[in-house]
DNA sequence: TGTTAGCACTCTCAACGGTTGAGTGCTAAC
DNA sequence: GTTAGCACTCAACCGTTGAGAGTGCTAACA
């Protein structure tokens, strides 16, 4: 914070004025409007005054010469560091939160999901989540479930017990029995591993002894690895992306459908949250902090969930730089301790 | 087609050269224009009168004195079912269209999942998809896995290799045999059977033969019925929400803003694509024939797909009223003709 | 020395009004 | 029945203008 030094108490006040303000108004603020709205005691010159120090230090800009000031990247990014006020969430928001997080999901994927449509309800901005990231993952069991002739259901669960499953086509004639002893031998095989530590000569090995066709080993243990990397793979999911339009800075049509084919570009979107699991708790992407060009205007707020000191991914909220930092953090702070301690309801005393 | 006797052929060439003009240029379009364009053999002042004729008989209105004239839903709806050419799709079109199918999905949801996507891409519009309604599934097997000493996984197969799974979480400690044994007894009582005609003394008697705690029993029981309501259930879904704003007609971000709202609200969508499955081949609603007043702007073209002569469910483009109504329908024509040919392939000989 | 009132200046925005151009309806002639 | 010609209408464009908000600077004050 070299910043700190730099501003004294009563530019501090009036920063945060500024943008408490402007972020509620989204108009270029005056220092005739603070001196009125906001008790500093202090004269419109005066702040005047001082707005043009706060403007030569980088912290606000003006749009055009006689309009009020903005505050800029920097300015907001003082504001989160040091100015900002996290005010609890209202009664209503709270229970409107525990009401939709009422309904006990077992699956992890669907909870976290879940955490994140709330909080696009709560904060009104585009929420962003990250799948749990289970790296490699240690396979528990491996059912095969005929399904009919033609059709095998592969079931993989793993640690945590999370759960995957795949149908596999195969053309071959097979009995039950032989295929219960398929199912053992690849239990034998994988059970307490990782995929990479199931070598090839295993897997030829498997294929000796047991009399089941290759046509059909070949595409069950493929579709045991599709369901492991299914486990292991990570995905990124917004929830309310037509909030965007709920922003003035977004009314230009033209802005707003850049915006919304940017959010569509999986792997920016993806690279973005990715970034911010490494992070221990609150991550801020303020503006042209995020290197995209076209995500000047947009902040990324995010923090990790996980269990137990655990990281397990990382959720959080895209929206304007003017955006109501105080009020999305306490919100996704709320949110993201009721999904851990979901999270470690659920996986519990696993590892 | 009452209106069949009322429009001479001169009438229709005149407006179906206005409805391709318009859906074209989204400008009202004026008689010199066609005059020009479309080789009619017509001086614009005879069209002109032509013109107030289609007007008079409402197929098209004018916006405002002195501008060109623009279809009414009743020329579209003309349009759609006397005028419109079906081309057939471009050569890289279809090569497209064949490359996003390329991968053999045995999911059914996935499948139609993947063509809704590709509607979207190929006409540019929203497209819409009901998932399969598999009414009365008939349950094939019930499994239960032991995920860990806390947690079964439970897996139903329905009719058609149809699979669904849950996890239910209990506290009674219970071993393998006994679970092997209460499965048994499930499949004994379900297989071949509807959800419905499983009843409760069924359900009692289960209870009081197999010696296993009805702490476990029930959540397993109500995870199957879960587990066949969601095979029963059907979605819709939207793909490509956001190419409604490459549209002119909704540049207005307020209007577009409305319509995504719209959009979002699930039932309004489904009682829409809902009512199109009982419907055999195409069904247009045009404009102001959505009920819906929001929605007088839009037109939504749908189909059915299915297997075998049985309608699974439907699927089709929304868009603007102003449509390239050819274009949609050889689109939507050609892709659900892929996916019966899928469903067929992966649904196969069975009921 | 810090604060403030006053004032001239700047810039945006909305309203106004004239012009342009596309398109129509009507009439009269072919 | 068809068409050329003409007067008329209306949206869109554009430059102008005045109001309003806000600034920077200066001079006076505590």
């Amino acid at each position: 914070m070299v910043w700190e030094k730099e501003l004294n108490e009563r530019k501090r006040a009036i920063l945060k004025s500024i943008i408490d303000d402007y972020v509620q108004s989204a108009q270029p603020v005056g220092s005739r409007t603070i001196a009125r709205k906001h008790e500093l005691g202090l004269g419109s010159a005066t702040i005047r005054n001082e707005m043009a120090d706060l403007e030569e230090l980088g912290y606000i800009t003006q749009p055009h010469t006689s309009a009020g000031r903005i505050p800029s990247d920097k300015g907001y990014r003082f504001y989160v560091e040091n100015l900002m006020q996290i005010h609890s969430l209202a009664q209503e928001e709270i229970a409107k939160i525990k009401k939709a997080m009422d309904d006990r999901i077992e699956e992890l994927d669907q909870l976290v999901k879940r955490a994140s449509v709330i909080i696009s309800n709560i904060t009104g901005y585009t929420s962003v989540v990250m799948t749990p990231l289970l790296t490699r993952a240690i396979i528990k069991s491996v059912q095969l479930l005929v399904v009919d002739d033609k059709r095998i259901l592969v079931v993989v669960v793993a640690g945590g017990g999370v759960v995957q499953n795949k149908l596999v086509k195969h053309d071959s004639v097979i009995n039950e029995v032989s295929l219960s002893r398929l199912t053992q031998a690849l239990n034998v095989i994988m059970v307490g591993k990782t995929i990479d530590q199931i070598t090839m000569p295993m897997m030829i090995e498997l294929q000796r002894e047991i009399q089941v066709p290759a046509e059909v080993i070949s595409p069950v243990v493929e579709a045991v690895e599709d369901c492991v990397r299914k486990i292991e793979s990570t995905d990124v999911y917004l929830e309310g992306i037509t909030n965007i339009l709920n922003h003035p800075e977004f009314s230009d049509l033209l802005k707003a459908r850049e915006i919304l084919e940017l959010l569509k570009e999986e792997d920016v979107i993806s690279t973005l949250v990715r970034s911010a699991v490494h992070k221990q708790k609150f991550d801020f992407k303020i503006g042209s902090e995020n290197q995209i060009n076209q995500m000047k205007d947009l902040s990324v707020i995010t923090t990790v969930y996980g269990s137990e000191g655990k990281n397990l991914g990382a959720i959080g909220v895209i929206g304007p730089t003017r955006m109501a930092y105080g009020k999305v953090v306490s919100a996704i702070q709320y949110i993201s301790e009721l999904l851990n301690r979901e999270i470690t309801r659920i996986f519990g005393d696993d590892s």
